[in-house]
RNA sequence: GGGCAGAUACCCUAGUGGACAAAGGGGGCUGACUGUAAAUCAGCUGGCAACGCCUUCGGUGGUUCGAAUCCGCCUCUGCCCA
């Protein structure tokens, strides 16, 4: 495995975009000049990238920089996969128009506990330094604060787009918010890095890192920044607030579905994004879309396999997909369901709400009149409907099924 | 510190004394259709022992037969002035 450096750079500069070419060329020399250096001291290139545990799970947005990581990982540096728990406190303004909750210290704690496990899922553990931020920032003090910021100006802030949105809509934009970039910044100097990852949107702080790490007397890193995973929905960006997320750690069958369920729209962005194929693979299964050689359906099967494929392995994919197919395609019973029993007659509605197919009777009756409920594939329209003990199923809605027992 | 405007359901927003469980949009759900849980179209979208009852319009206390709407106080936000 060894490539000259120019084929390195290829690699590692594949699918990063920041928005205007002079960027690209200038990022790409002078990480150009930082792989030679390395090449020839010897010492890996360090390579970070924060991810803010404001929720219990990494999701496939996560995993656009996570595998770009790995990526210099597989080329012999050193990756750094440092968890936000202080910037946390804050909330990333970048990606808002609006301010976050911010979250509580016990359960960022929590969150950072199972992001670290499930980020080694695709990171090389042998080269990955796991840090958290509250290491070095909580150390802090006022003085160190004002020299932080004396590198910026307000303006530098109100020019980004969000707060400039914000500001313009005499939305608060809360004084702390500003400090986010700063800290983001400062860990670039903490962690002496070379290099730093994240979204596009996240370019302001990566620079404010460059900026700050010129100032203490160290080389800038180089930002590289990745285009935005679209959530679900096909059109914002996947985040776990919106609820339009794939999370990584999510069973094999509900991973698959979720990514069928995407508008065929977005199957592009997932191709570059979220899979490990290559760019010449992706241009084929896009012009045979394009040509209409290729069914949608049958390219975001595709899309749905490699994606669950890289989190569960083939063989659960392959029953996952199984599944769908006979689920979704064919309409029938998937082969094993959550249970249910019953001992004596019991409203129908109740059945619904306790086994919880919806989120109140009120709900269930509503699902009912609109003919989304069946019991062995009889439609149920009734609402006073009770249901006898007995071996059945009940299916509410196309996906939810349960399978009722007599209990003995 | 002073003046002004504002806080409405999951989100955005309308409503300024009864016809308000509260218009409209987004989101979500169901159905039809299909190529999939895509797209499109239609309906539903606080709860319950359900032609009725209960809870909800920042909080609290009033006025009134009756309050999201009027008044007092409180909390929070924006704008202008200092």
């Amino acid at each position: 495995m060894s490539y000259t450096i120019d084929e390195q750079l290829d690699i590692l500069m594949r699918g990063v975009e920041y928005g205007d070419p002079q960027t690209y060329q200038h990022m790409r020399e002078e990480l150009k000049t930082r792989l030679q250096e390395s090449a020839q001291t010897g010492k890996p290139l360090r390579v970070y990238c924060g991810y803010d545990p404001t929720a219990p799970d990494l999701h496939l947005g996560h995993t656009v920089t996570m595998r770009k990581l790995r990526q210099f990982q597989d080329l012999g540096h050193q990756a750094i996969f440092l968890i936000g728990n202080y910037t946390a406190l804050i909330g990333d303004p970048s990606d808002k128009d609006k301010a976050r909750p911010r979250p509580d210290k016990d359960k960022i704690a929590a969150n950072a506990q199972t992001y670290t496990e499930q980020a080694l899922r695709i990171l090389d553990p042998e080269r990955t330094e796991v840090r958290y931020n509250g290491e070095w920032l909580s150390e802090l003090n006022f003085e160190d604060l004002i020299n932080l910021a004396a590198n910026f100006t307000v303006q530098q802030f109100l020019a980004r787009d969000n707060f400039a949105k914000r500001y313009r809509k005499n939305d608060p934009i809360w004084l702390h918010e500003l400090f986010y970039a700063l800290m983001q910044g400062y860990d670039a100097v903490a962690l002496e890095t070379d290099v730093q990852l994240g979204a596009t949107e996240q370019l302001f702080n990566l620079m404010a890192g460059r900026k700050l790490q010129e100032s203490f007397g160290q080389k800038p890193q180089i930002a590289i920044t990745m285009p935005i995973l679209v959530g679900t929905d096909g059109r914002v960006r996947m985040s776990k607030s919106l609820g339009n997320y794939i999370g990584i750690s999510e069973p094999a069958e509900i991973m698959y579905g979720k990514v069928m369920s995407l508008p065929d729209e977005a199957m592009l962005n997932y191709f570059n994004l979220a899979t490990r194929w290559t760019p010449s693979k992706i241009a084929t299964l896009e012009k045979r879309l394009a040509t209409g050689k290729l069914h949608p359906m049958q390219a975001k099967k595709e899309l749905a396999w490699e994606i669950t494929d890289i989190f569960h392995g083939s063989e659960a994919t392959d029953k996952a997909a199984q599944r769908f197919a006979r689920v979704h395609q064919r309409r029938e019973k998937p082969e094993n369901m959550p249970t249910f029993e019953l001992r004596e007659p019991m409203r129908l509605i109740d059945v619904i709400a306790e086994a919880e197919l919806a989120s109140s009777k009120s709900q269930a009756r509503r699902l009912i009149q609109q003919g989304g409920v069946h019991l062995d594939d009889v439609q149920i329209k009734d609402i006073y409907a009770t249901v006898e003990p007995g071996e059945q199923v009940l299916r509410v809605g196309k996906r939810r099924f349960l399978q009722l027992r007599p209990k003995t």
